[in-house]
DNA sequence: ACAATAGTGTCTATCAGACAGTATTCA
DNA sequence: TGAATACTGTCTGATAGACACTATTGT
């Protein structure tokens, strides 16, 4: 099967995106709503085509700026803002019913924005749980999800998605990601508990965070709150890996 | 940026295989020598075209069925004789100089064959050991390979490959995919230590896999050697995640 | 003082790492 | 009986899980 580039299949070549941040102690993607056919009205991953001379992250950089504003490269030397990653690629021949489409679907880890929809265009954008989108309307609570499943297979995509940052948050210190600049390790300790579902023992979280070299930095502030004592403040440090892991509790 | 399949950048597809076992105690990949420009004799990964209406895991199987008569998927209920899973997407808008071609790379991890090459057509292909390929030429002992880098990107794919079994390994019971149907403690752990690079407590090592549920099954049968006490033989069992994992000890 | 949140100390069970000895075969 | 390989037992240090107390703020 040599390479034969002048007799080839045409495809087309997307980029979605998952892009998944903490809100109000729940796990929200960023969702918006298909204004044309196919899945006309329903929700979908945002995304879009690659450009003819545009790498593929490139393109899932571009497609987050123009969606949220947020920028997944250093822009001037300033931190990244969101986290960006490759997930995983899918191509059935009939996941998009117009024509032969492979979508390159990346991952984004973003703090709670202050606006939902700062940049980007009209459409209407929103951040939605994740329990309340999937297709079983296997929520947390009891209460079922009435709402129409994603468009195209994204329901596979989400899920894929959250798996990942559920597990990579495990063996990483990408859970920094869903928090600002500077962060409590109570806040910290929220955002693994609202990727994960579960409740954690803020002691055992306190010393397993502060004891990892490297995942935590004091910044030396410390945050006013109303009533109770404030709480000291921490940066990411320069640790990726985290070495034992965090376990996720889930037995 | 709404979808609009009637004008969009066109892109071929391809699907690129890196595919590993163990052999004489050394995790080897196939790679075959290209006969045709660019990169002409130069060794690359074996791959090809993702036909019109085919699916990617499906182009992957096929491609890896016709260089090694390895099947991934179950044929009539018989086990499956190789582990296939989607690694990455690479698309660098210059990776192949004649055109935009996105080439979604698969994993595939294979025991040991008996034939170097038994299927596929009449082009050179061979087993090297992954330290050999790498253009940094960063093998385990002092003497550098001498050898042309691999063509395209592929050293960058064999490098996530090699990366994703080794840490895959940890926590799933994947390094089974390695072996034989049945096999001993003994060869399972030589498997690891030959993705790994590094030597296992025989003790430890037989104490982790034999205490962790699910991962080995006996099969009551035992093998028979020339001087030395016979060893048990197993199959993998049904457990998929090892938990807690085996750790690397690289520390 | 009281409420509210942040942080610390201790015990225990589990497990990884280190190490030495016993068991079963063939020549 | 000796070589070769397979398997088992035990100690120790590190750590996760469970749990109760002290510390610092605002009202």
């Amino acid at each position: 099967m040599p390479y034969d580039p002048s007799a080839f299949p045409p495809f087309a070549v997307t980029v979605d995106l998952v892009v998944l941040t903490v809100r109000k102690h729940a796990l929200c993607a960023l969702v918006v709503r298909r204004g044309e056919p196919p899945y006309q009205g329903r929700w979908a991953l945002p995304g879009g085509f690659v450009r003819a001379e545009e790498d593929l992250e490139t393109a899932a950089a571009r497609e987050l700026t123009e969606e949220t504003g947020l920028r997944s490269q250093h822009p001037e030397g300033q931190p990244t803002e969101a986290h960006l990653e490759q997930l995983a690629t899918y191509g059935a021949p009939q996941r998009d019913p117009r024509m032969r489409v492979v979508s390159v679907a990346h991952l984004v880890l973003a703090p709670d924005l202050p606006a939902p929809t700062p940049g980007g265009d009209a459409r209407s954008v929103r951040w939605a749980p994740v329990d309340s989108l999937f297709d079983g309307s296997d929520g947390a609570d009891g209460r079922e999800a009435e709402q129409a499943p994603l468009a195209f297979d994204h329901d596979r995509i989400l899920r894929d998605g959250v798996e990942r940052a559920r597990s990579k948050i495990e063996y990483s210190s990408l859970a920094t990601a869903f928090c600002p600049p500077e962060f409590t390790v109570g806040e910290l300790r929220r955002v693994y508990e609202a990727v994960w579902g579960v409740a954690l023992d803020p002691r055992n979280f306190h010393r397993k965070v502060t004891g990892t070299p490297g995942f935590l930095v004091p910044t030396g502030g410390t945050t006013t709150r109303q009533g109770g004592r404030p709480a000291q403040l921490f940066r990411a440090g320069g640790a990726t890996l985290l070495n034992p892991p965090m376990l996720r509790p889930e037995v």
